[in-house]
DNA sequence: CGGGTTCTGGACCGATGGTTCAGAACGGGT
DNA sequence: ACCCGTTCTGAACCATCGGTCCAGAACCCG
């Protein structure tokens, strides 16, 4: 019954968290989402309601995505453990739920006027910080970390290395030159230097 | 001969500065401007011409502060550069001249609307980042580093941790949680693990 | 084929954005 | 004392913002 819709809510959230992620939200109009979306500013409203209530949904399951990513890095064999964080923390930005861009982005902007998103965004990266922890901590059991690290603050140096890394990516800093640094810096941890 | 001036241009700047690393720019209105500075609209545009020239202005100041303030950790005793540079990058945020508050925000939020604010932005993450290998290299030389330890990417770890520590702070990470994160992650680079 | 429902795009609204400008305020020079 | 140049101020301006609404097309089901 009713005619159905010609599009895909999933496109559609997938379209704006794109243009969100480019133009963040103040920079982001509804014109520009519609034009993104190829939805009217009419059918936005009437499937998402307004546009704080879009990014709301958009930042949640961005969030949901960091926070299962994160969790599905600590299946499988304990000594490939960081192997699979780091492929993830450095792969390329096809915004399909790698932390950083929207997070990192929306919580510098956003967290000081909008306390729903900077709740849900420190829960986030609580999580993806826990996560890094429980994966160093199988690396020690498999014995490529020294034993004697404290296995939060490496978790942090990787989270704020991973973060500094979008933001140098940002600023133009090209591909290769990022991967290195990534690379060093994973490995010391991974692999102690003496 | 005029009028003479009821503001001193420093006062207005550094009023304007931390509005807009409070803000953000989209997120900061003249008007918002005008009532953190104390000058009206007009005053403002007489005195700065636009919203963006003001802002390119203080952004210039700010990364000019940036690169100094690097520089100036250079002067002094070797086995403490090291320190120096962890009491810079740890200290308060007062807004006088740390870089990473406005320097990542303005490359986060406009970076890819702004070429200027880009290019002035990676100028000064390219010092920083060169001033962080030249404190490692002296704390190499003072016996107090790992010499088979790469500096540029310690450099990098130092940074990217402060950039990453930063957001953290937005998020609303406490200060005693990101000090400790601070200190761990820097002494493990000062003083190596084994 | 017709009735009920949903989608659609454009018109519209009040609010707010950045910007401009005419005139008052003021000090120094003559 | 008077003018001149500069600065200050607040009102006015217009574009655009986010948000709402509606008339009609599109569609499914009976």
């Amino acid at each position: 019954m009713g005619r159905p819709r010609k599009f895909r809510e999933q496109d559609v959230l997938a379209a704006a968290r794109r243009q969100f992620n480019e133009t963040g939200y103040h920079g982001t109009s509804v014109d520009d989402l519609s034009r993104a979306t190829g939805l009217s500013k009419g059918s936005l409203y009437g499937a998402f309601g307004d546009k704080e209530a879009l990014f709301q949904r958009i930042f949640e399951e961005y969030c949901a995505d960091s926070d299962q990513g994160a969790a599905a890095r600590l299946e499988g064999p304990e000594d490939q453990a960081l192997d699979r964080l780091r492929q993830w923390l450095t792969a390329p930005d096809d915004h399909t739920g790698r932390p950083g861009c929207l997070l990192a982005k929306a919580t510098a902007e956003l967290a000081s006027e909008n306390d729903a998103i900077a709740t849900r965004s420190l829960a986030a990266y609580e999580t993806l910080l826990d996560s890094c922890r429980r994966l160093v901590e199988q690396a020690q059991r498999a014995g490529h970390l020294d034993p004697a690290a404290d296995a939060e603050v490496l978790g942090g140096l990787i989270l704020t290395t991973h973060r500094g890394l979008e933001a140098l990516a940002k600023a133009g800093v090209d591909a290769k030159t990022r991967n290195r640094i990534a690379d060093a810096a994973i490995d010391s941890i991974a692999l102690p230097v003496c």
